[in-house]
RNA sequence: GGGCAGGUACCGAAGUGGACAAACGGGGCUGACUGUAAAUCAGCUGGCAGACGCCUUCGGCGGUUCGAAUCCGUCCCUGCCCA
Protein backbone atom coordinates (compact mmCIF):
# COMPACT_ATOMS: atom_id res chain seq x y z
CA UNK A 1 0.00 0.00 0.00
CA UNK A 2 2.97 2.38 -0.18
CA UNK A 3 2.45 5.29 -2.29
CA UNK A 4 -1.05 5.21 -1.50
CA UNK A 5 -3.36 8.49 -0.09
CA UNK A 6 -6.95 7.76 1.05
CA UNK A 7 -7.21 10.71 2.57
CA UNK A 8 -9.17 8.95 5.26
CA UNK A 9 -7.48 6.17 7.87
CA UNK A 10 -10.12 4.01 8.16
CA UNK A 11 -10.56 3.29 4.37
CA UNK A 12 -6.85 2.85 3.79
CA UNK A 13 -7.59 0.37 6.58
CA UNK A 14 -10.64 -1.08 5.21
CA UNK A 15 -9.25 -1.02 1.85
CA UNK A 16 -6.19 -2.63 3.38
CA UNK A 17 -7.63 -5.28 4.71
CA UNK A 18 -9.77 -6.30 1.77
CA UNK A 19 -6.78 -6.09 -0.56
CA UNK A 20 -5.32 -8.90 1.70
CA UNK A 21 -8.22 -11.01 2.04
CA UNK A 22 -8.74 -11.14 -1.80
CA UNK A 23 -5.16 -12.09 -2.35
CA UNK A 24 -5.16 -15.05 -0.39
CA UNK A 25 -8.47 -16.17 -2.18
CA UNK A 26 -7.23 -15.30 -5.35
CA UNK A 27 -4.17 -17.61 -3.99
CA UNK A 28 -6.57 -20.64 -3.26
CA UNK A 29 -8.27 -20.23 -6.55
CA UNK A 30 -5.11 -20.28 -8.07
CA UNK A 31 -5.89 -17.47 -10.26
CA UNK A 32 -4.63 -13.36 -10.52
CA UNK A 33 -6.16 -10.76 -9.12
CA UNK A 34 -7.50 -9.20 -11.72
CA UNK A 35 -6.39 -5.15 -11.94
CA UNK A 36 -7.25 -2.05 -13.58
CA UNK A 37 -6.95 1.35 -14.21
CA UNK A 38 -8.75 3.57 -16.98
CA UNK A 39 -7.37 6.71 -18.59
CA UNK A 40 -9.59 8.62 -20.81
CA UNK A 41 -8.24 10.08 -24.08
CA UNK A 42 -9.52 13.86 -23.77
CA UNK A 43 -6.00 14.58 -25.01
CA UNK A 44 -3.49 13.35 -27.05
CA UNK A 45 -0.54 13.07 -24.36
CA UNK A 46 0.20 11.26 -21.62
CA UNK A 47 2.13 12.70 -18.91
CA UNK A 48 4.05 12.13 -15.74
CA UNK A 49 0.99 12.27 -13.74
CA UNK A 50 -0.71 9.21 -15.30
CA UNK A 51 2.35 7.19 -14.47
CA UNK A 52 2.09 6.87 -11.38
CA UNK A 53 -0.79 4.70 -11.49
CA UNK A 54 0.48 3.08 -14.40
CA UNK A 55 3.30 2.25 -11.88
CA UNK A 56 1.07 1.30 -9.50
CA UNK A 57 -0.04 -1.38 -12.19
CA UNK A 58 3.29 -2.36 -13.06
CA UNK A 59 3.94 -3.52 -9.80
CA UNK A 60 0.70 -5.89 -9.81
CA UNK A 61 2.21 -6.86 -13.40
CA UNK A 62 5.81 -7.84 -12.08
CA UNK A 63 3.89 -10.03 -8.83
CA UNK A 64 2.08 -12.00 -11.52
CA UNK A 65 -1.12 -10.48 -11.53
CA UNK A 66 -3.98 -9.63 -14.77
CA UNK A 67 -3.89 -5.91 -15.52
CA UNK A 68 -5.76 -4.25 -18.00
CA UNK A 69 -5.28 -0.70 -19.50
CA UNK A 70 -8.61 0.66 -19.86
CA UNK A 71 -8.90 3.20 -22.52
CA UNK A 72 -11.94 5.30 -21.42
CA UNK A 73 -13.13 5.92 -25.06
CA UNK A 74 -16.98 6.51 -24.44
CA UNK A 75 -16.51 7.96 -20.77
CA UNK A 76 -14.08 10.35 -22.16
CA UNK A 77 -17.10 11.66 -24.04
CA UNK A 78 -18.78 12.83 -20.78
CA UNK A 79 -15.91 14.05 -19.13
CA UNK A 80 -14.68 13.17 -15.83
CA UNK A 81 -16.24 15.71 -13.17
CA UNK A 82 -14.17 15.23 -10.31
CA UNK A 83 -11.20 17.10 -10.86
CA UNK A 84 -12.90 20.25 -12.86
CA UNK A 85 -15.00 23.11 -11.48
CA UNK A 86 -16.78 23.39 -14.61
CA UNK A 87 -17.90 21.37 -18.02
CA UNK A 88 -15.48 19.51 -19.97
CA UNK A 89 -15.62 20.44 -23.67
CA UNK A 90 -17.86 17.90 -25.50
CA UNK A 91 -15.67 15.78 -27.68
CA UNK A 92 -16.72 13.41 -30.87
CA UNK A 93 -15.60 9.84 -30.45
CA UNK A 94 -13.46 10.48 -33.21
CA UNK A 95 -11.47 13.16 -31.46
CA UNK A 96 -11.22 10.63 -28.95
CA UNK A 97 -10.46 7.55 -30.89
CA UNK A 98 -7.83 9.83 -32.84
CA UNK A 99 -6.35 10.79 -29.03
CA UNK A 100 -6.44 7.48 -28.47
CA UNK A 101 -4.42 6.29 -30.59
CA UNK A 102 -1.04 6.80 -29.24
CA UNK A 103 -2.23 6.38 -25.55
CA UNK A 104 -1.42 2.35 -25.27
CA UNK A 105 2.05 3.19 -27.04
CA UNK A 106 3.22 5.70 -24.47
CA UNK A 107 1.66 3.36 -21.43
CA UNK A 108 4.69 0.91 -23.16
CA UNK A 109 7.08 3.27 -21.34
CA UNK A 110 5.79 1.85 -18.03
CA UNK A 111 4.02 -1.14 -18.37
CA UNK A 112 4.93 -4.40 -19.89
CA UNK A 113 3.81 -4.62 -22.98
CA UNK A 114 3.57 -8.37 -23.52
CA UNK A 115 1.21 -8.50 -20.21
CA UNK A 116 -1.04 -6.00 -20.50
CA UNK A 117 -4.73 -6.44 -21.75
CA UNK A 118 -5.84 -3.41 -23.71
CA UNK A 119 -9.31 -2.39 -23.73
CA UNK A 120 -11.54 0.59 -24.67
CA UNK A 121 -14.78 0.79 -22.27
CA UNK A 122 -17.11 1.35 -25.88
CA UNK A 123 -16.80 -2.30 -26.05
CA UNK A 124 -19.38 -2.79 -22.98
CA UNK A 125 -20.63 0.94 -22.85
CA UNK A 126 -21.90 1.31 -26.29
CA UNK A 127 -24.28 -1.75 -25.56
CA UNK A 128 -25.84 -0.55 -22.32
CA UNK A 129 -29.38 -0.21 -23.36
CA UNK A 130 -32.02 2.58 -21.73
CA UNK A 131 -33.63 0.28 -19.07
CA UNK A 132 -29.78 -0.80 -18.01
CA UNK A 133 -28.81 2.94 -17.17
CA UNK A 134 -31.97 3.08 -15.51
CA UNK A 135 -31.36 0.28 -13.66
CA UNK A 136 -27.92 1.63 -12.71
CA UNK A 137 -29.27 4.66 -11.67
CA UNK A 138 -31.56 3.55 -8.81
CA UNK A 139 -28.15 2.83 -6.94
CA UNK A 140 -27.38 6.58 -6.29
CA UNK A 141 -29.63 9.48 -5.20
CA UNK A 142 -28.82 13.00 -6.02
CA UNK A 143 -27.60 14.46 -2.80
CA UNK A 144 -25.14 11.69 -2.80
CA UNK A 145 -23.71 13.07 -6.09
CA UNK A 146 -24.14 16.96 -4.74
CA UNK A 147 -22.75 16.07 -0.88
CA UNK A 148 -19.28 15.69 -3.50
CA UNK A 149 -17.14 18.75 -3.16
CA UNK A 150 -16.91 19.80 -6.63
CA UNK A 151 -20.61 19.57 -7.19
CA UNK A 152 -20.91 21.29 -4.10
CA UNK A 153 -19.17 24.49 -5.36
CA UNK A 154 -20.89 24.42 -9.03
CA UNK A 155 -23.95 24.95 -6.97
CA UNK A 156 -22.68 27.23 -4.95
CA UNK A 157 -21.21 29.74 -7.55
CA UNK A 158 -23.92 29.24 -9.67
CA UNK A 159 -21.89 27.14 -12.15
CA UNK A 160 -23.93 24.50 -14.27
CA UNK A 161 -23.78 20.85 -13.85
CA UNK A 162 -25.24 18.84 -16.81
CA UNK A 163 -27.02 16.05 -16.07
CA UNK A 164 -24.65 13.90 -18.40
CA UNK A 165 -21.98 14.81 -15.51
CA UNK A 166 -24.10 12.68 -13.23
CA UNK A 167 -23.37 9.61 -15.87
CA UNK A 168 -19.91 9.80 -15.38
CA UNK A 169 -19.85 7.75 -12.44
CA UNK A 170 -22.30 5.11 -13.54
CA UNK A 171 -20.35 4.78 -16.33
CA UNK A 172 -17.25 4.06 -14.68
CA UNK A 173 -18.44 1.93 -12.14
CA UNK A 174 -19.82 -0.33 -14.80
CA UNK A 175 -16.40 -0.69 -16.17
CA UNK A 176 -15.63 -2.18 -13.10
CA UNK A 177 -18.84 -4.14 -12.96
CA UNK A 178 -17.95 -5.41 -16.57
CA UNK A 179 -15.11 -6.40 -16.07
CA UNK A 180 -15.64 -7.84 -12.86
CA UNK A 181 -12.24 -6.31 -11.24
CA UNK A 182 -10.28 -7.31 -8.14
CA UNK A 183 -8.73 -4.16 -7.95
CA UNK A 184 -8.94 -0.41 -9.66
CA UNK A 185 -6.21 1.92 -9.52
CA UNK A 186 -6.77 5.81 -9.65
CA UNK A 187 -5.91 9.10 -8.30
CA UNK A 188 -7.42 10.04 -4.86
CA UNK A 189 -9.66 12.28 -7.15
CA UNK A 190 -11.18 9.14 -8.33
CA UNK A 191 -12.84 8.41 -4.62
CA UNK A 192 -16.43 8.80 -5.45
CA UNK A 193 -15.76 6.97 -9.23
CA UNK A 194 -14.29 4.03 -7.10
CA UNK A 195 -15.47 3.63 -3.99
CA UNK A 196 -18.88 4.92 -4.29
CA UNK A 197 -20.20 4.07 -7.36
CA UNK A 198 -17.60 1.29 -8.66
CA UNK A 199 -18.28 -1.12 -5.79
CA UNK A 200 -21.60 -0.18 -5.12
CA UNK A 201 -22.71 -1.39 -8.44
CA UNK A 202 -21.10 -4.43 -8.75
CA UNK A 203 -22.65 -5.37 -5.60
CA UNK A 204 -25.39 -4.63 -7.02
CA UNK A 205 -24.90 -6.63 -9.94
CA UNK A 206 -23.77 -9.50 -7.36
CA UNK A 207 -20.24 -9.37 -7.77
CA UNK A 208 -17.99 -9.08 -4.96
CA UNK A 209 -16.56 -5.23 -4.70
CA UNK A 210 -13.46 -4.38 -6.02
CA UNK A 211 -10.40 -2.81 -4.01
CA UNK A 212 -9.91 0.72 -4.51
CA UNK A 213 -5.92 1.13 -4.75
CA UNK A 214 -5.97 5.28 -4.32
CA UNK A 215 -2.58 7.37 -5.09
CA UNK A 216 -1.62 11.20 -5.22
CA UNK A 217 -2.03 13.27 -7.42
CA UNK A 218 0.94 14.74 -9.06
CA UNK A 219 1.42 18.97 -9.02
CA UNK A 220 2.08 20.13 -12.66
CA UNK A 221 5.33 22.09 -13.29
CA UNK A 222 3.66 24.99 -11.46
CA UNK A 223 3.86 23.15 -8.19
CA UNK A 224 0.66 24.02 -7.38
CA UNK A 225 -2.28 22.76 -9.88
CA UNK A 226 -2.62 18.70 -10.36
CA UNK A 227 -0.77 18.20 -13.95
CA UNK A 228 -3.46 18.55 -17.21
CA UNK A 229 -2.79 19.17 -20.27
CA UNK A 230 -5.75 21.75 -20.11
CA UNK A 231 -4.10 23.86 -17.50
CA UNK A 232 -0.50 23.81 -19.21
CA UNK A 233 1.51 22.48 -16.81
CA UNK A 234 2.49 19.14 -17.79
CA UNK A 235 5.54 16.85 -18.51
CA UNK A 236 4.71 14.98 -21.12
CA UNK A 237 6.15 11.31 -22.13
CA UNK A 238 6.50 11.39 -25.31
CA UNK A 239 9.14 14.23 -25.24
CA UNK A 240 12.40 14.07 -25.47
CA UNK A 241 15.13 13.56 -22.70
CA UNK A 242 16.40 17.07 -22.82
CA UNK A 243 13.07 18.31 -22.83
CA UNK A 244 11.74 15.87 -19.75
CA UNK A 245 14.95 16.99 -17.97
CA UNK A 246 14.39 21.07 -18.13
CA UNK A 247 10.84 20.18 -17.69
CA UNK A 248 11.61 18.96 -14.20
CA UNK A 249 14.06 21.23 -13.54
CA UNK A 250 11.67 24.35 -13.60
CA UNK A 251 9.54 22.65 -11.07
CA UNK A 252 9.22 24.52 -8.20
CA UNK A 253 11.25 23.44 -4.82
CA UNK A 254 8.29 23.33 -2.80
CA UNK A 255 7.00 20.33 -4.67
CA UNK A 256 9.98 17.96 -5.37
CA UNK A 257 8.78 16.09 -2.16
CA UNK A 258 5.84 14.68 -4.36
CA UNK A 259 8.07 14.15 -7.37
CA UNK A 260 10.46 12.28 -4.74
CA UNK A 261 7.13 10.23 -3.65
CA UNK A 262 5.28 9.63 -6.88
CA UNK A 263 7.46 9.55 -9.43
CA UNK A 264 10.98 7.82 -8.64
CA UNK A 265 11.49 4.84 -7.74
CA UNK A 266 13.74 5.45 -4.52
CA UNK A 267 12.83 3.92 -1.45
CA UNK A 268 11.23 5.91 1.80
CA UNK A 269 14.13 5.85 3.51
CA UNK A 270 16.43 7.54 0.08
CA UNK A 271 14.06 9.81 0.01
CA UNK A 272 14.51 10.68 3.70
CA UNK A 273 18.08 10.96 3.39
CA UNK A 274 18.35 13.41 0.95
CA UNK A 275 15.28 15.70 2.78
CA UNK A 276 17.27 15.31 5.62
CA UNK A 277 20.56 16.16 3.94
CA UNK A 278 18.33 19.34 2.24
CA UNK A 279 17.56 20.48 5.71
CA UNK A 280 20.69 20.91 7.10
CA UNK A 281 21.96 22.69 4.19
CA UNK A 282 24.39 19.76 3.04
CA UNK A 283 22.88 19.51 -0.34
CA UNK A 284 21.45 22.08 -2.06
CA UNK A 285 18.08 22.23 -3.23
CA UNK A 286 19.55 22.85 -7.18
CA UNK A 287 21.33 18.98 -6.57
CA UNK A 288 18.70 17.55 -5.18
CA UNK A 289 16.48 18.66 -7.82
CA UNK A 290 19.00 17.67 -10.63
CA UNK A 291 19.19 14.29 -8.87
CA UNK A 292 15.22 13.98 -9.16
CA UNK A 293 15.53 14.80 -13.16
CA UNK A 294 17.77 12.64 -13.64
CA UNK A 295 15.87 9.83 -12.25
CA UNK A 296 12.84 10.56 -14.23
CA UNK A 297 14.21 10.71 -17.19
CA UNK A 298 16.59 7.62 -16.73
CA UNK A 299 12.78 5.93 -15.55
CA UNK A 300 11.96 6.71 -19.30
CA UNK A 301 15.13 6.97 -21.61
CA UNK A 302 17.47 5.01 -19.45
CA UNK A 303 20.43 5.87 -17.60
CA UNK A 304 22.88 6.90 -20.77
CA UNK A 305 20.10 9.09 -22.16
CA UNK A 306 19.88 10.96 -18.30
CA UNK A 307 23.12 11.40 -18.27
CA UNK A 308 23.51 13.04 -21.33
CA UNK A 309 20.17 15.66 -21.04
CA UNK A 310 21.85 16.76 -17.94
CA UNK A 311 24.96 17.22 -19.70
CA UNK A 312 23.17 19.53 -22.16
CA UNK A 313 21.34 21.16 -19.29
CA UNK A 314 24.40 21.95 -17.88
CA UNK A 315 25.82 23.67 -20.66
CA UNK A 316 22.92 25.29 -21.78
CA UNK A 317 21.65 27.10 -19.02
CA UNK A 318 23.75 26.80 -16.03
CA UNK A 319 26.90 27.27 -18.68
CA UNK A 320 24.81 29.52 -21.15
CA UNK A 321 26.09 27.86 -24.27
CA UNK A 322 24.18 26.56 -27.04
CA UNK A 323 22.31 22.88 -27.16
CA UNK A 324 23.25 20.18 -29.07
CA UNK A 325 21.00 19.27 -31.59
CA UNK A 326 19.15 22.72 -33.05
CA UNK A 327 16.54 22.23 -35.54
CA UNK A 328 17.83 24.35 -38.90
CA UNK A 329 16.42 26.71 -41.08
CA UNK A 330 17.58 27.13 -44.56
CA UNK A 331 18.17 31.26 -45.00
CA UNK A 332 16.47 32.68 -48.11
CA UNK A 333 17.48 35.60 -49.98
CA UNK A 334 16.72 38.93 -48.94
CA UNK A 335 15.08 38.28 -45.07
CA UNK A 336 15.48 40.44 -42.42
CA UNK A 337 15.68 38.64 -38.73
CA UNK A 338 11.79 39.26 -38.28
CA UNK A 339 10.96 37.32 -41.49
CA UNK A 340 13.14 34.53 -40.51
CA UNK A 341 11.74 34.68 -36.86
CA UNK A 342 7.61 34.03 -38.40
CA UNK A 343 9.40 31.75 -41.65
CA UNK A 344 11.19 29.68 -38.99
CA UNK A 345 8.39 29.51 -36.74
CA UNK A 346 9.98 30.95 -33.61
CA UNK A 347 7.31 33.40 -33.01
CA UNK A 348 3.70 33.63 -33.48
CA UNK A 349 3.27 36.40 -35.93
CA UNK A 350 5.39 39.50 -36.56
CA UNK A 351 4.07 41.63 -34.26
CA UNK A 352 4.96 39.07 -31.45
CA UNK A 353 8.58 38.83 -33.22
CA UNK A 354 9.00 43.16 -32.78
CA UNK A 355 7.93 42.66 -28.82
CA UNK A 356 10.72 40.16 -28.92
CA UNK A 357 13.13 42.51 -30.48
CA UNK A 358 12.12 45.47 -28.44
CA UNK A 359 12.39 43.55 -25.48
CA UNK A 360 15.87 42.43 -26.13
CA UNK A 361 14.83 38.68 -26.01
CA UNK A 362 16.39 38.13 -29.50
CA UNK A 363 19.81 36.88 -30.20
CA UNK A 364 22.27 36.44 -33.92
CA UNK A 365 25.27 34.62 -32.29
CA UNK A 366 24.71 35.80 -28.85
CA UNK A 367 24.43 39.06 -29.64
CA UNK A 368 21.40 41.20 -28.89
CA UNK A 369 19.09 41.73 -32.13
CA UNK A 370 18.04 45.72 -31.99
CA UNK A 371 16.97 45.98 -35.52
CA UNK A 372 14.25 44.10 -36.83
CA UNK A 373 15.29 44.87 -39.98
CA UNK A 374 18.57 43.72 -39.66
CA UNK A 375 19.09 41.40 -42.69
CA UNK A 376 19.68 38.00 -41.29
CA UNK A 377 23.20 36.32 -41.50
CA UNK A 378 23.86 32.74 -41.01
CA UNK A 379 24.24 31.48 -37.13
CA UNK A 380 22.32 30.89 -34.17
CA UNK A 381 19.39 32.50 -33.64
CA UNK A 382 17.93 32.82 -30.35
CA UNK A 383 14.73 33.20 -29.00
CA UNK A 384 14.02 33.56 -25.05
CA UNK A 385 16.11 31.14 -23.06
CA UNK A 386 14.92 28.02 -24.96
CA UNK A 387 14.17 28.86 -28.46
CA UNK A 388 17.16 27.99 -30.51
CA UNK A 389 17.26 27.78 -34.40
CA UNK A 390 20.59 27.64 -36.77
CA UNK A 391 20.88 29.29 -39.93
CA UNK A 392 22.35 27.92 -42.48
CA UNK A 393 22.90 29.43 -45.69
C1' G B 1 -43.88 27.73 -19.69
C1' G B 2 -43.47 32.72 -16.64
C1' G B 3 -40.40 36.52 -13.91
C1' C B 4 -35.54 38.38 -12.90
C1' A B 5 -30.24 38.57 -13.72
C1' G B 6 -26.42 37.56 -17.07
C1' G B 7 -23.22 36.12 -21.92
C1' U B 8 -16.87 41.09 -22.84
C1' A B 9 -9.98 39.15 -24.95
C1' C B 10 -6.60 32.57 -22.39
C1' C B 11 -9.47 32.99 -17.40
C1' G B 12 -11.98 36.29 -13.86
C1' A B 13 -14.00 41.02 -14.23
C1' A B 14 -14.95 46.67 -15.49
C1' G B 15 -17.14 49.41 -19.34
C1' U B 16 -23.62 50.84 -20.69
C1' G B 17 -23.67 55.82 -27.66
C1' G B 18 -17.76 58.80 -29.58
C1' A B 19 -11.42 59.73 -26.04
C1' C B 20 -12.42 51.35 -26.63
C1' A B 21 -8.20 46.77 -29.19
C1' A B 22 -11.55 47.67 -24.61
C1' A B 23 -9.76 49.57 -17.13
C1' C B 24 -8.11 46.11 -13.37
C1' G B 25 -6.53 41.20 -11.52
C1' G B 26 -4.79 36.22 -12.70
C1' G B 27 -2.20 33.46 -16.28
C1' G B 28 1.43 33.68 -20.16
C1' C B 29 5.81 35.94 -22.53
C1' U B 30 10.48 39.07 -22.40
C1' G B 31 14.21 41.47 -19.57
C1' A B 32 17.00 42.28 -14.61
C1' C B 33 18.32 39.22 -10.38
C1' U B 34 19.06 33.80 -10.02
C1' G B 35 19.68 27.66 -9.32
C1' U B 36 15.50 27.35 -16.60
C1' A B 37 13.25 27.17 -8.58
C1' A B 38 10.71 30.62 -5.47
C1' A B 39 10.30 35.75 -4.25
C1' U B 40 11.03 40.68 -6.19
C1' C B 41 11.31 44.67 -9.93
C1' A B 42 10.40 46.53 -15.11
C1' G B 43 7.99 45.86 -19.72
C1' C B 44 4.85 43.22 -23.21
C1' U B 45 0.29 40.39 -23.96
C1' G B 46 -5.54 40.62 -31.41
C1' G B 47 -3.40 41.21 -36.50
C1' C B 48 -1.03 44.19 -40.62
C1' A B 49 2.14 48.61 -40.94
C1' G B 50 5.18 50.49 -37.37
C1' A B 51 5.11 57.50 -38.53
C1' C B 52 0.23 58.70 -39.11
C1' G B 53 -2.95 54.70 -39.81
C1' C B 54 -5.81 50.38 -41.26
C1' C B 55 -8.34 45.62 -40.29
C1' U B 56 -10.79 41.82 -37.04
C1' U B 57 -12.92 41.25 -31.93
C1' C B 58 -17.31 42.40 -26.74
C1' G B 59 -23.05 35.26 -27.65
C1' G B 60 -25.44 34.97 -33.29
C1' C B 61 -28.15 37.64 -36.96
C1' G B 62 -30.59 42.10 -38.42
C1' G B 63 -31.63 47.30 -37.48
C1' U B 64 -31.17 52.73 -35.51
C1' U B 65 -27.06 56.33 -35.80
C1' C B 66 -22.21 60.47 -38.84
C1' G B 67 -20.58 56.82 -35.04
C1' A B 68 -22.50 50.78 -31.23
C1' A B 69 -19.32 46.40 -26.55
C1' U B 70 -22.88 50.20 -25.30
C1' C B 71 -29.66 51.74 -28.10
C1' C B 72 -33.77 48.64 -30.68
C1' G B 73 -35.62 43.83 -32.73
C1' U B 74 -34.91 38.74 -32.97
C1' C B 75 -32.64 34.16 -32.03
C1' C B 76 -29.24 31.00 -29.09
C1' C B 77 -26.97 29.89 -24.26
C1' U B 78 -26.48 30.09 -18.59
C1' G B 79 -27.92 31.07 -13.40
C1' C B 80 -31.71 32.25 -9.74
C1' C B 81 -36.94 32.30 -8.37
C1' C B 82 -41.90 30.54 -9.69
C1' A B 83 -44.82 26.58 -12.26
Amino acid sequence: MQGTAYGDEQLKQTMARELRQRLLEAQSENRPLRVYCGYDPTATDLHLGHTITMRKLRQFQDLGHEVTFLIGDYTALVGDPSDKNKARPILTHEQVMENAKTYAEQAFRVLDKEKTIVRYNSEWLSKLTLVELIRLGQNFTIQQFLARENFAKRIASGTPIFLHETFYPLMQGYDAAAMRADVQVGGTDQLFNIIVAGRKLQEALGQKPLVGILVDILPGTDGVQRMSKSTGNIIPIDSTAQDMYGKVMSVPDFAMGKYFRLVTRWSPEEIARIEDAMERGELSPRDAKMRLAREIVSIFYGETAAAKAEEEFVRVFQKKSIPDDIPEYRLQAGQTVLDVLVAAGMVKSRSEGRRMVQQNGVRLDGEIVTDINMPCSPGILQVGKRRFVRLVP
